[in-house]
DNA sequence: GATTTAGGTTAACAGTGTTAACTGATTTAA
DNA sequence: TTAAATCAGTTAACACTGTTAACCTAAATC
C-alpha cells in the first residue's frame, strides 16, 4: 500500500472517507486537496488523474477483501466447510467494511474499460481459492457443479447482489437485515450442494 | 410515459442513448440539449434538474422490466414453472435490453436517497408477483423457504448480481456467457426448491 | 558553489449544473 | 378588439469541476 509517501497515503484516506460519507458525485479533487491542506494540483504529483486515484482505491479494497477471505477460509480443512466459510467471509467483509466494499463496485472510473484486466486479476486470489475449493468438492462428489470456474463466478455475482442490496439500503423495510443475509447465504449454498431428486 | 410533449420525450430518448453509448460520466445537460437542437436550459422546463431527469429514466425502465416479466410469467399456471419463468424473464430482459436494465442500477442520481420509496414501489409489480408465486409454492410444499418476502428479495439480488457481471463485461474471458447465465439461473433455482437429504 | 531534482504553488482553460432575467408568440378575458 | 396572462423558449451569469503549463523554492548532488 503505502509507497513511502505520507501525503499520498493521506490523499487516499481522505478520498475513501469522502467517497463513503458524501458520495461519488460530490468527490472533487479540489475538496480532497483542501482537506489535505494542500493545493489541488499537488494530487497530480502522485496520481495521473482522478480515475487513477479512484482505481488505486479499488485495488486496495480488492486486496483487502482477498486477505480477509483468505484469513477466514484458508485454515479450514474440510472443503465444504471452506466453501461456506468463503461465502460467509465475503458477506461479512461487505457488511463490516462498507466503505471499502462499496468502492470496489460503486465507483465507476469511466476510463476503467482501458486498464482493467491485469490489475484486476492481480488481487483475485480469493476467487481462485473459491474455484479450487469447488474443484475439490466436485472431486469428492459433494457438489453438483458442471464447471467450477463458472460456478465460482456465479457465486461471486450472487453474493455481490445480496451484499449490495443491503448496503444500498434498498432492502424492503419489512425485511430484517440479518435474516436476509443469513437466509440468502443459505440458499446460495444450497444451490450448489449435491441433492437427491424430490419424490 | 409520453405526457403529450414531443420535446420531453426526445430529451429522454437522447439521454438514454447517450447514457448507454457514452457512459454516465460524460452525460451533460448541454450535450443533451445540443443533440436535441435546443438550449441547455430548456431541459429545465420539463425536468426539475439532472437527477430528476435520470430518475425519470429509471422509473421508465423499472416499469418496462415489470411489464416484460408479467408478460412472460403471468400466463404460466403451475407455480414452480411460473417461478422459473420469472427468473428467466429477469435475466432475459437484462441481456436483451441492456440500455434499459443498466439505467435501473448503474445510474446514480445522488439525490436518490431523498425520494426513492413511493416512486420505487410503484413499479415493483414483478417483485410482488414473485412473492406471491413463492407463497403459493410454499403452500403446496414444493419450496423450502422461511419467509417468501425475504426469499424474493434474495432472488432479485442474486439475479442482479448475475446479470450485472455479464453486462459489465467483468466475466472471465474463459467463461462462456450463455453457459454462465444458464448455469447461474439453474443454481439460483435449485437453492430454493425442496430437497431430500443427501445420502 | 553551481546545478539538478523533489515537492509543491498560482493562473488559466474548457467544461459542468443551475438560476435569473428576458423575449416573443399564443392564448385567454374584458 | 384590445389588454393581460401564459407558454416555450432564449441569453448571460455564477460557482464549480478536472487538468495543464509555467513557475517557485528548498534540499540533494556533483
Amino acid at each position: 500500500m503505502s509507497e513511502e509517501n505520507p501525503l499520498r497515503d493521506q490523499i487516499l484516506e481522505i478520498s475513501r472517507s469522502m467517497l463513503f460519507n458524501e458520495g461519488y458525485k460530490s468527490l472533487s479533487m479540489r475538496k480532497i486537496a483542501k482537506k489535505a491542506g494542500v493545493s489541488a494540483t499537488s494530487i497530480y504529483l502522485y496520481f495521473e488523474n482522478k480515475d487513477h486515484l479512484l482505481h488505486t482505491l479499488i485495488e486496495e479494497s480488492v486486496e483487502d477483501l482477498s486477505r480477509f477471505i483468505e484469513k477466514k477460509a484458508l485454515p479450514v480443512g474440510n472443503c465444504i466447510d471452506r466453501f461456506k466459510a468463503i461465502i460467509h467471509a465475503y458477506a461479512e467483509f461487505g457488511i463490516t467494511y462498507p466503505e471499502k466494499y462499496e468502492i470496489i463496485y460503486k465507483v465507476r472510473p469511466d476510463s476503467m474499460a482501458r486498464y482493467p484486466k491485469e490489475k484486476f486479476r492481480k488481487a483475485r486470489r480469493a476467487y481462485e481459492l473459491l474455484v479450487k475449493t469447488i474443484e475439490e468438492s466436485v472431486e469428492k462428489n459433494q457438489m453438483d457443479v458442471d464447471d467450477p470456474l463458472v460456478a465460482a463466478y456465479s457465486i461471486w455475482a450472487q453474493m455481490h447482489g445480496i451484499v449490495s442490496v443491503v448496503l444500498n439500503g434498498r432492502l424492503d423495510s419489512r425485511i430484517n437485515r440479518e435474516q436476509f443475509i443469513d437466509d440468502s447465504i443459505e440458499h446460495v449454498i444450497q444451490g450448489f450442494l449435491i441433492r437427491a431428486a424430490v419424490t
